[in-house]
DNA sequence: CGAATTTGACCTGCGC
DNA sequence: GCGCAGGTCAAATTCG
């Protein structure tokens, strides 16, 4: 079952975001093409809700901000193969490594097993979205949440270096997951982006990053330059 | 020695 | 109202 359940993860190549305007906001939806890179992510803000070419390339500046952090030190790479996948490769030269989505609904995390779920029904999450979103417009909303946007990767190692640095304040056990998840705050002062870092249960191979709240300043400045305009690029797909 | 991480306690929201 | 689970805090510990 849990491997019908990541199977179906696997194979989503659609999902939703949240607008700039936060949780009150209506969502766009797009679709992502398996071959999807960050230099067609990019635009998906000018695109709004539409779908994306899939006769997209790799984009080589890009890349390198998402390198995994201990990877970034000897630039030595592992590849997919040591997973046993052929379609996953590693961050550095990855292809169909990336998903997107964002939060579907204003209190539901994008890829939680909140409460009873147990990560059963996450792949029926977007047929549940309509009833979700139905049931939470009947309750008051009591605060309102920061942006956010996550992704999934295929990762040996659960911190991406997307730029920015982060400070890491908690970490969790969640239910039904044999991985924690461990929650991380920009160390930028007046900076209130936080991020959490999962790994997927039903496949621990991918790691789950989720962002929340936006940047109120340009990344870190010890990166070289070709990996800041990378993040910039980044940001720019989140923001 | 300062910064970053760890980790148990505490807080909050939600379902029953 | 209670219990559960996720999220955050902060003291202790580790690291560079």
């Amino acid at each position: 079952m849990a491997s019908t359940t990541s199977q179906a993860m696997l194979n989503q190549q659609q999902g939703l975001f949240e607008n700039e305007e936060g949780s009150n906001a209506q969502m766009g939806f797009f679709s992502i093409p398996p071959n999807l890179n960050f230099s067609s992510l990019g635009s998906l803000k000018a695109f709004g809700s539409s779908s994306i070419p899939s006769s997209t390339n790799l984009s080589e500046t890009l890349l390198p901000s998402l390198t995994p952090l201990k990877h970034r030190e000897d630039h030595s790479i592992t590849t997919s193969s040591d997973f046993g996948g052929s379609q996953l490769l590693s961050l550095q030269r990855s292809t169909a490594n990336l998903w997107a989505w964002g939060e579907v609904s204003d209190d539901h995390e994008c890829l939680s097993s909140k409460r009873s779920n147990g990560g059963d029904d996450r792949h029926h999450h977007h047929m549940a979205v309509s009833a979700m979103k139905m049931k939470k417009m009947k309750a008051i909303r009591r605060k309102v949440r920061e942006p956010r946007f996550c992704f999934k990767t295929m990762s040996e190692v659960d911190v991406l270096d997307d730029g920015y640095k982060w400070r890491k304040y908690g970490q969790k056990v969640v239910k039904n997951t044999q991985h924690p998840r461990s929650y991380y705050r920009c160390t930028m002062d007046n900076c209130r982006v936080k991020k959490r870092v999962e790994r997927l249960a039903e496949d621990p191979r991918m790691v789950i990053t989720t962002y929340e709240g936006r940047h109120v300043h340009s990344p870190s400045h010890d990166l070289d330059q070709d990996s800041q305009q990378a993040s910039s690029h980044l940001n720019n797909f989140f923001w």
